[in-house]
DNA sequence: TCTGATGCGTC
DNA sequence: GTCGGAC
DNA sequence: GTCCGACGACGCATCAGA
């Protein structure tokens, strides 16, 4: 199924690459071909790709080899063949023990047999699931070489092995057996071999590096030595330990430990080190953006592999993560000269030098870098590398854990000893709760700089010269550095609210559906405006910027404001809808020239005349910000706000909240726990929104028409779909969103499972859609599903009652979410097109519009 | 110079 | 932004 | 409760390619 479709679609879909190096198109329609029949993978395709690695090698090796060394053609091939017979009891061993590297292993089955166990740990999946990753690998190894001897891990492996495997694929089950069959024929014959190939792949050093070992020797167990730079392969190891475990203290010592040995021997590469951790390149309000996603890595890795970008494409498709599929394609790679290899600050180099190229064919040039760093790439390092190209690491571990790990390393690793180090684990020479209460104080204090100064840049440079302890006195909270923001968490209901600040004093304030606007004004009088993640926009706002003076009262010098910026109907005296906003420039705006005005509803104040105010409860907060800042009607007012306890108040609130064209409510704590330290909590907020409320808000009863396969955790399953309302009228069905959250992990593979017995070749002739949300599966229309959402929007892809409210646009939803199957309706009693229309129309935003203003007082 | 695709930010 | 899973 | 990573609509900015 899965194959056919890709078929119908590659042709249509993507344009041929352009740069076929040494491609044979007769060769490659028939390598899809076979790929679609079976599993045994086609030499024809190895062949190409062998082509393909000299080529490449020849355009890179003249810059990127310089310390690059000989192979000779015969370690080339064994290094191809090689697979080591894997010790049976690290095989499928589910069992969270990380320190399982066979030895003298080769890279290739090491790494995949990880991500198996990994996955399948992770996900839970059933043994049918798990089966289909395991196949993944097996064909990829397939066709590296069809003779290649099946591990040992393949006869060991549960009798569910029998079930079929990709979840997409069903046709290849026969294959699939008959494939074993042979190979396991073949294993005995080979194992002699093998084993006198083992030795020259153990010789790359650092394959066995393991961070996650217990009692792990920051000197000893590192195989880099003191002031040498840290090779990225430990980092790559690193991570992939990580991502091998769910638990978030597992990884968070796992991390710590090679955080200790960079910090010990090449303390220099701590910065690139935790960047890299974090997949960052800088802090935010620097603007540093790589311009490479998933489009233009595809494009790159088939580049580098010689292979076609629909094979790329495909091959993400099922694997559900480009990482994998460039780890596994490079798998087959061999080449004259190896690069020299990989460090950690110098793939981190690379990816800003990639971020600081713009211009004229500043992408191809960025693919040049990509592939030569690519091209370098050892064992797991391409996985890794990949994702960091494409944003997203997916190790289970960020942020928080990544703070974490920071403080568990300098807590059992001091930095800023003399080396050799005196103290190398702290941890043995104090007891277990003196050593826990220390490694909590320099976790807070840690965590507290960095929500203070979200700039590693800063923090990392103090903690390596003078000790975690300078940190507060060195890196405060300063106007004209962004600090993290206080967010706020969902409930379900005025209940809830008053459960949860039971006996408290709190407040209640509008929440206005804008953008997040931090203010800062420091003593210099200049202006700055960060927005919810610390990204510069100060550009963006020079109506706030010119405003914003006239707002201060008397004694005013430096100051932070948290406040909400909202797009403002000034005739009307009333707030524009969210969509409005988001037309404004983002760049470089001319006062004059705006077309969208803004008005601050100022909520907080978190800095007032060189004193930071965080650790102030909000009753002192939001006094200081009333004394000293002065509403100006249409540009800066306070938010509006009630304190009360009762709960017929509170519900009234809420209403006039949404008669005011506002999402809902923001409920704080005045006294007890209402401080700004998002350290300690980063929600520390509630928000009450009407759509939050069971039986409330906006649903809709809609038809599933599509699939898009999943990534990362959804790999194996649909990961969202395309959902249609039907207009009765036409007969059409007509796209209104696509889905992807609300499913249980139960719900996604129940409906592959039904969905994929309906799948259609081709999209009905009265399916309505934009090409740019063509699904990978099309499904017949089945099932109808109840979904949620916060508003309906005119939408500029979507076709939902297109031609009713307006002649063009149709209408989506906004945050739409999975509620549950609706059995009882057929596909025709499906929520209407008009009904949609109405329902867009219903909306108060949109009934408040060209009305007589209705007038924030009228409520008081 | 213009347009569509892609990236990335907001919510 | 919403949501569910693992801890 | 916290942290994380699946996934949503939509609009501006940027760049490749016409």
């Amino acid at each position: 199924i899965y194959s056919d479709s890709e078929e119908d679609n590659s042709p249509a879909k993507e344009s041929p690459p352009k740069k076929k190096l040494f491609q044979d198109n007769a060769i490659e329609s028939k390598a899809s071909n076979e790929t679609k029949e079976n599993l045994n993978g086609n030499s024809k395709e190895l062949i190409n790709r062998f082509k393909n690695s000299e080529e490449i090698l020849n355009k890179i090796g003249s810059d990127e080899t310089s310390e690059g060394k000989l192979e000779s053609p015969e370690d080339q091939n064994q290094s191809l063949e090689d697979e080591e017979p894997l010790d049976k009891k690290t095989v499928g061993s589910n069992s969270g023990n990380k320190s399982k590297i066979v030895k003298n292993n080769k890279s290739v089955s090491t790494s995949h047999k990880k991500v198996i166990s990994s996955q399948k740990k992770k996900m839970k999946i059933s043994p049918t699931q798990g089966k289909k990753i395991d196949k993944e690998v097996k064909h990829t190894k397939s066709k590296n070489d069809q003779k290649s001897p099946k591990s040992k891990k393949d006869t060991k492996s549960p009798p569910a092995k029998k079930q079929t495997s990709n979840f997409f694929g069903v046709k290849m089950i026969d294959e699939q057996i008959k494939e074993k069959e042979e190979l396991k024929q073949d294993t005995e014959v080979k194992k002699n071999v093998l084993k006198n190939k083992d030795n020259k792949d153990a010789s790359i050093p650092g394959i066995e590096y393991n961070p996650s070992k217990s009692k792990y020797h920051p000197i000893e167990d590192a195989f880099w030595k003191h002031g040498e730079k840290v090779p990225y392969l430990a980092l790559a190891r690193t991570l992939e330990e990580i991502e091998a475990v769910s638990a978030r203290l597992k990884m968070i010592e796992i991390l710590s430990n090679y955080l200790r040995s960079v910090i010990v021997l090449s303390p220099d590469d701590l910065l690139p080190s935790v960047y890299l951790c974090l997949n960052k390149l800088a802090p935010a309000y620097y603007s540093m953006e790589l311009g490479i996603a998933e489009h233009s890595l595809m494009k790159a890795i088939a580049q580098a592999t010689g292979r076609s970008i629909s094979q790329i494409k495909s091959d993400a498709g099922s694997v559900g993560d480009l990482g994998l599929v460039a780890e596994q394609s490079r798998s087959t790679q061999r080449m004259m000269f190896r690069p020299a290899p990989l460090t950690v600050r110098n793939v981190f180099d690379k990816l800003k030098e990639i971020a600081s190229m713009s211009g004229q064919a500043s992408m191809s040039k960025k693919m040049d870098k990509i592939q030569s760093m690519f091209v370098a790439c050892r064992h797991s390092e391409a996985r890794f590398v990949i994702r960091s190209l494409a944003g997203k690491l997916r190790i289970g571990l960020a942020e928080q854990s990544v703070l974490q790990a920071l403080a568990l390393a300098c807590t059992m690793t001091p930095p800023c000893q003399e080396y050799p180090p005196e103290q190398l684990d702290v941890s043995k020479t104090m007891s277990t709760e003196s050593f826990k209460s220390k490694y909590d104080e320099v976790a807070l204090i840690i965590k507290t700089t960095y929500c203070e100064c979200p700039n590693y840049d800063l923090i990392i440079p103090v903690i390596l010269n003078e000790g975690v302890s300078a940190l507060p006195i060195k890196i405060t909270l300063t106007p004209g550095i962004p600090l993290m923001p206080m967010l706020a968490h969902p409930t379900k209901g005025v209940g809830e609210v008053l459960q949860r600040f039971d006996g408290l004093k709190f407040t209640c304030e509008w929440k206005y559906d804008g953008e997040r606007a931090q203010i800062h004004l420091n003593d210099e009088g200049k202006i700055n405006i960060y927005s919810r993640n610390q990204e510069n926009n100060t550009g963006k706002y020079p109506d706030i910027i010119s405003q914003l003076r006239s707002c201060l009262g008397p004694d005013v010098k430096s100051c932070v404001l948290d406040t909400e910026a909202v797009a403002w109907d000034k005739e009307n005296k009333s707030i524009l809808p969210f969509q409005v906003l988001s037309t404004r420039k983002k760049k470089d705006c001319v006062e004059s020239e705006i077309k969208v005005p803004v008005c601050v509803f100022m909520f907080d104040l978190l800095y007032l005349n060189g004193k930071s105010l965080v650790k102030q409860p909000l009753i002192e907060r939001r006094k200081l910000l009333h004394d000293n800042f002065i509403s100006i009607e249409d540009k800066f007012v306070f938010a509006t706000s009630k304190d009360t306890t009762s709960m017929e108040e509170l519900q009234e609130f809420l209403e006039n909240a949404v008669k005011g064209n506002c999402e809902g409510l923001m409920v704080k704590t005045l006294e007890f726990d209402a401080t700004y330290e998002i350290a300690k909590r980063s929600r520390n907020w509630l928000k009450l929104k009407k759509d939050y409320l069971e039986g409330v808000g906006d649903t809709l009863d809609l038809v599933v028409v599509g699939g898009y396969l999943g990534r990362g955790k959804r790999a194996g399953v649909y990961g969202g779909f395309l959902l249609a309302c039907y207009d009765l009228e036409s007969e059409e069905y007509q796209s209104i969103c696509k889905i992807g959250t609300g499913f249980s992990d139960t719900d996604l593979q129940k409906h592959s499972e039904l969905l994929k017995q309906h799948v259609l070749d081709k999209p009905r002739s009265y399916y309505k859609f934009d090409s740019s949300h063509e699904p990978d599966h099309w499904f017949e229309p089945v099932q109808v599903w109840e979904v949620k959402c916060a508003d309906l929007s005119l939408s500029p892809v979507h076709r939902a009652a297109i031609g009713i409210v307006d002649p063009e646009k149709g209408i989506s939803l906004r945050f739409p979410r999975f509620i549950r199957i609706r059995d009882d309706k057929s596909v025709e009693e499906a929520t209407s097109a008009q009904q949609v229309a109405d329902m867009y129309k219903n909306q108060d935003q949109i009934k408040n519009q060209g009305e007589i203003n209705v007038a924030e007082e009228d409520f008081y």
